[in-house]
DNA sequence: TCTTGTTTTCAAAGCGCTTTGGATAATCAT
DNA sequence: ATGATTATCCAAAGCGCTTTGAAAACAAGA
């Protein structure tokens, strides 16, 4: 059942039929719940294809495999995968992925794939701290979103977490119990995120005249043995760290490793705070001790950036969307004041 | 630049320049040379709507995102989808994922994505023993291939490992080296792979006139956890087993675990052997012991599954396809012979 | 040379929608 | 009642490709 049939069908121009389920104002309420009812009826279901080719928009938005796979970094990508592509679904939007293969420039990937036009947006996820995406996509005339924030001449659309403010308020938060040796296992250096949650650190610490220390402060793949490695140097070295900052409950379950083979227990000799995704396994409640986090779901993230991407497309000439979400601090029992020593 | 444009340049007809760019027969080689060159040169691409709209084919292939979430599942998802969409981008089709939510029914999001026909095809995963989808898919007129197999009463394409046989193999390795008390430590006994694991497990059992003792059977998620609380309680029971067969090298971390607990260390006085999918970073060689696995790398199937239902698509007549892969039996350090007790 | 057969090329008809530029009917003010 | 507005609806022209059926060009056989 195609349009000209139903249209045949009412007694009706294909024009008003195409109008009435479109909802546009030029057909009276009458005509348009006659029509609704009879596409209901039979079963129609307009051709992709056709309003594709009419409209020049294909209604799919594009995501980039990443190009580095890893553990955390996949579960992160699943999740907020997971989100967008529920909430673009909802909003008749289909998510295509792409990959960024290993053979390519990472540019000629988003050359080619914008060339072949199959999408209307895109999604740019992990931004480093100076990000060439936003300027290439911006060149070639394809509407994006970042996943995060970085340096860029030209504004752009993106939806950001207050990393700085959330690693700010952890600090602040171990600095107020009174420590003084707070290490920082960050996330990978090259990324933006990495970058704001060290300023954060480095905020709180210099706003109490503390300097940071170098050697308190590591980043690097957010899993398990990286958080262990870190914190089992850091606790061997001359001034012993009596609390953690880490970018992932994965890191902060090696330092609690680490801080075990050194005697000693998170929740009692050791503070930890922790950034927690929500992610679906990996949960700080029913963590050995429940760990105090930073906590902002990047499911919801997902969600909200699909409909922020296809506000933008509705509405090429408005404003960009530019949203920082503000990171809850949840203080749980791994957080003690420092031992008296 | 479009197809008439092009054409218009060349002094030749649509027809011509569409079939020269396509491979058909009917145009000689000459012009199909300048026709090809003519398109390198203005870097035309031809218009996937309006292809879409006069082949009636979408160039699309869609997948599922498993409706349960859990961390292995989301790793293997990931692991699994990487291959495909590379393979399937290499052969000039976008994938697009579709969302299984808790709100509706499976069979009701099955419909609607089919209704909605923006794809050529899906693939169905993790078949349950005796899965539906099959039957519903061959119903809509979709076209399918299931990664694993499942119990159907028509005929499906289908890409599986030898999950059977690479259990048997496993369980039968630890036979031969005197083993006699061996626990399996499952993935989910709904999912089929379990069952056919199972099956396996129980016929090198069977075939050495040994019963499988339901007491060192488990079945569950394929995590950590699950490896550790069923390795515990199986340690602790009165037939103690000297080996475990495992799902998962993150099930024989946990079993590891119990192990440890137990005063016991893998290597010496316990075997393990572990199913291996290959994923980055679960890896068989440098686990402690490094672990002798069944192994079979999950991107490899993805990948070989975009092949083999784009062939399908090609060829909608031909033989259904049909692979049932090996699985590699892999020797390493998890397996010695039990102690004398 | 004239048929017949084979290549090679073409004009035109869709595919099923959206959208432009009217046309018609209904409403209103004069 | 008449012209001006406004609310509805329509015919037809694309969107850019594939594919059918036919024509033109060429080669081969009689």
């Amino acid at each position: 059942m195609n349009l000209r049939e139903l249209a045949g069908q009412l007694g009706l121009s294909q024009t008003t039929v195409s109008r009435a389920l479109n909802g546009f104002p030029e057909v009276s309420e009458e005509t348009r719940f006659r029509v609704k009812a009879a596409a209901d009826l039979h079963g129609y279901r307009p051709s992709a294809a056709a309003r594709r080719l009419a409209t020049g928009q294909s209604g799919v938005l594009g995501v980039i495999f990443p190009g580095e796979r890893n553990m955390l970094g996949d579960l992160l990508f699943t999740e907020f995968l997971g989100g967008f592509v529920e909430s673009a679904s909802d909003r008749g939007y289909d998510v295509t992925l792409a990959m960024a293969r290993g053979q390519q420039s990472e540019e000629a990937i988003y050359r080619r794939i914008v060339r072949n036009a199959r999408v209307d947006a895109m999604i740019v996820s992990s931004p480093a701290i100076a990000d060439n995406r936003p300027a290439l996509l911006a060149e070639l005339g394809m509407p994006f979103i970042v996943h995060g924030r970085t340096r860029s001449a030209l504004p752009y659309a993106y939806l950001d977490i207050d990393n700085r403010g959330a690693f700010l308020a952890a600090t602040r938060l171990l600095l107020d119990l009174g420590h003084r040796h707070i290490a920082l296992i960050n996330g990978d250096p090259r990324f933006n995120f990495a970058a704001e949650r060290e300023a954060g650190y480095r905020e709180a610490l210099g706003a109490r005249g503390l300097a940071a220390d170098d050697k308190l402060i590591s980043g690097g793949p957010m899993h398990d043995e990286n958080g262990f490695q870190n914190a089992a140097r850091m606790l061997a070295s001359d001034i012993r760290p009596s609390a953690f900052v880490c970018s992932s409950i994965a890191q902060a379950a090696g330092v609690r490793r680490a801080c075990n083979a050194a005697g000693l227990r998170i929740g009692e000799d050791i503070a930890v705070i922790a950034h927690d995704d929500r992610l679906h396994e990996l949960r700080a409640e029913t963590f050995d001790p429940p760990l105090t986090t930073t906590q902002s779901p990047i499911g919801d993230a997902g969600r909200r950036i699909a409909v922020l991407v296809i506000d933008l497309l509705r509405n090429p000439d408005g404003k960009l969307p530019a949203e920082v979400w503000p990171v809850d601090l949840v203080v749980r029992r791994s957080t003690p004041a420092p031992r008296r020593s």
